[in-house]
Order: C-alpha cells, then sequence, then structure tokens
DNA sequence: AACATGGTCAACCGCTAGTTA
DNA sequence: ATAACTAGCGGTTGACCATGT
C-alpha cells in the first residue's frame, strides 16, 4: 500500500501558524470548503501540506471550537468515558462538542491522568465520585449529584424558552450543525437577502477573529464563538420557521 | 538576577482504514 | 483484486511559559 509523502519534505513549511496564514486558510475555507485537503494549500497558496492545514482547522480554527477552561463537569465526563472508551480521544470528543481530541488527549495526560493516579491512593473508587474523602484543594471533588446535574445540562438545550415539548439535545444541535449548517446556513452565494444578511454575520465573525490576532496566543482567543454559532443557526431556524426540521 | 525544572499545548509523525480507479 | 491515494487517529515532540531554587 503506497503512503503519500508527508508534508513534501521540502519547501513546506512547519511549526507554528501566523495570524496570516491562519487567515489565508479561514478565508479559502469559507469560500471554498475543505473537501480535498491535499490540494487545499497549493489552491490557496499557503506553504503547508494539507495534514498541517486539516490539523490547524480542525484544532483551532473551526468556528465551533470552544476554547478555555475545561469545566470539572467535563473533566468527570472524560474520566467517565475515558474508563469505557480507552484513548479513543475522537470518540471521547464527539460526546464533548467544541472539543478536539487533541485537546482532549493533552487535558488527560496533563492533568486527570495524574488526578486520578493521585486519587487511587486516597479512594477505592476510580470513578472519584462515591468516595472521594481527600482534601487536596486542586482536586476537583465531584459527586454523583453534580454529576447528574452536568448529566442533564449537557444533554438538553432549551433554545424555547424553557418550554420542555420543544427540548432538543446538544447532539441533535451538533447534528444539524454540522454537514447541512456549513452547506446550507452558512452560504457565501449572495443570491439572496438572508444569505447577505448571513455572509454580512460570516464576515462578522472573521473581523473578530482577525481582532485576536492583536492578542495572538492568547487562550481566550475565540471564546465567544460557540455561542455565535449557536445564535446564528438558532436564529436561522426562527427565520426557517422550523419548516424543514422535523419536531424533536 | 540567573538558571533549572516542570507543566502545558500546538504541531508533527507514522500508522491504519476507507475510497477510488 | 489490487495499487494508489487521502483522511483521520493516537502517540510523541518541542517550544514556550511559570515557578522554584
Amino acid at each position: 500500500m503506497g503512503r503519500a509523502p508527508c508534508c513534501e519534505k521540502m519547501g513546506m513549511k512547519r511549526g507554528p501558524w501566523t495570524p496570516e496564514e491562519d487567515q489565508i486558510l479561514i478565508n479559502y475555507i469559507h469560500l471554498y470548503g475543505h473537501s480535498n485537503w491535499r490540494a487545499l494549500p497549493k489552491h490557496a497558496g499557503l506553504l503547508r501540506c494539507g495534514k498541517s492545514c486539516r490539523l490547524r482547522w480542525i484544532n483551532y480554527l473551526r468556528p465551533d471550537i470552544k476554547r478555555g477552561n475545561f469545566t470539572p463537569q467535563e473533566e468527570q465526563t472524560i474520566i467517565n468515558l475515558h474508563e469505557t472508551l480507552g484513548n479513543r480521544w475522537s470518540a471521547i470528543a464527539a460526546k464533548l462538542p467544541g472539543r478536539t481530541d487533541n485537546e482532549i488527549k493533552n487535558v488527560w495526560h496533563t492533568h486527570l491522568k495524574k488526578r486520578l493516579n493521585k486519587n487511587d491512593g486516597d479512594t477505592k473508587d476510580i470513578d472519584g465520585i462515591n468516595e472521594t474523602t481527600h482534601e487536596d484543594k486542586d482536586s476537583v471533588i465531584i459527586n454523583k449529584t453534580s454529576v447528574q446535574q452536568f448529566s442533564n445540562s449537557i444533554n438538553t438545550f432549551d433554545i424555547s424558552n424553557n418550554n420542555k415539548d420543544d427540548m432538543m439535545s446538544y447532539e441533535d444541535i451538533s447534528a444539524l450543525i454540522d454537514e447541512s449548517f456549513w452547506s446550507d446556513v452558512v452560504s457565501v452565494d449572495n443570491s439572496s437577502n438572508k444569505e447577505k444578511k448571513i455572509e454580512d454575520d460570516w464576515e462578522g465573525l472573521l473581523d473578530r477573529n482577525s481582532k485576536v490576532y492583536t492578542t495572538y496566543n492568547n487562550s481566550k482567543l475565540y471564546n465567544d464563538d460557540m455561542e455565535f454559532w449557536f445564535e446564528l443557526f438558532t436564529s436561522n431556524r426562527r427565520i426557517e420557521e422550523f419548516s424543514d426540521i422535523p419536531e424533536f
């Protein structure tokens, strides 16, 4: 089986991405999508390999990336999922919207694994849920109730003023946001006012992102973007009067 | 103040699985 | 059936930063 040459040993740039490269990649994907990562850098005018572009987009530039620290609930979810899934980081990431496998992997190796090892000495229950007894202030003590509360909160998004009959799950939203969202909602076709409005919104996002570059590498870069996309998505739902989306 | 050490995380590497011709 | 190719995954690395000595 042939192996694609990686990063074309010659001529390809490596290392940290510059804000200019980020902007080129964002703009290109905005306009043309990313159906072919290998061809993308060439067409976009980037001296990067397709792999590098893909990683950069998936792990950092994607607008639905949730930046910032993991919440105790998210960490507990990772711990629980790791127990059942092992090192299948992408599978774990699939259960944590807005988080990437790379990010989860890093958090596991830098925080959670150590914490579990530490807890191992203090408790018999590695879940740390039932019988955590240590008093380490740096450790997060989570009881069953809080896990349950999180479980409820992460599984349901109320987008209709607390009307329980109209609740949809985060996974449902993620699924809707996925392909159809990018192709239908985030359209760059100028053929309609609605789409023009959305394009303006997208440009607004780009503007916001470019603002970010003044504080490049600040971990709080895109904190608001998930909310932005969620808001955009839900507002689009209102526009469409829910006509195309089956009831949940 | 200077250096050493450890933690964090973005990016890369190498492999596998899936797809296409 | 198989070779060529791409996307995606998990492991690892190394630069950067914070803290300790």
